[in-house]
DNA sequence: TCAACACATAGATAAACATCTATATAAGGA
DNA sequence: TCCTTATATAGATGTTTATCTATGTGTTGA
């Protein structure tokens, strides 16, 4: 069990296409060639954006015959999403004057 | 009121300095050279984070004579912790086999 | 008015990164 | 066995980015 890495998936979902992908996966399990045709990039060029986000968490792969699924990782997109809640806070108080 | 740019955001934050800087800022308002005190980094380079969390909108910066004071936004916040919590959902199904 | 402090800006630099082309690997079907 | 399809890897390249030093801009207090 791999220890989330928030800022790894925060780089991860900082990029467009990565961030479209995710989106994309959040709706339905996807292969790599029905991603590559909704993007225009090249097969290598999405392969190294699978890798980044498989390495993230955030997403798993589920190899069958000679193609790749990728879907969501659910249990590590709930616990980012925990994080994140965590960060909402509504602040305790203002710093004090002259002693920031 | 600026439109929410989860890229924009995730980039900010996936940066360590910058997401410490968040986690700090979460629990209290803090000014720019309470933070500098932190971090093992000059003065500019923190300027230059500072800069990219108040673009991103995550972070509020208020002036008050010669401080800087910075917290968290927390309207940006919530929605961008909306936003995430929209890519939790369980996916609807597998990708067809061979019609993938 | 001048020194000290908080912060921003400009410019340089090295590392990271997104992308490409070319090529390798692996699986399926004829 | 050979061709096609899906994906990965290697290497190159241009852009972005994190960081620094040097310097500018306000603000406060002596």
């Amino acid at each position: 069990m791999a220890k989330l890495d928030e800022v790894l998936i925060c780089k991860a979902l900082g990029d467009p296409n990565r961030m479209e992908i995710v989106q994309m996966l959040s709706d339905q399990e996807k292969c790599g060639c029905k991603l590559l045709e909704k993007f225009d990039i090249t097969q290598p060029t999405l392969s190294h954006h699978m890798k980044i986000l498989v390495d993230s968490g955030l997403v798993k792969d589920r190899k069958e015959g000679k193609w790749h699924y990728y879907s969501i990782n659910t249990d590590i997109m709930k616990e980012f999403c925990g994080f994140i809640k965590t960060l909402c806070n509504e602040t305790t108080g203002k710093c004090c004057k002259g002693e920031p």
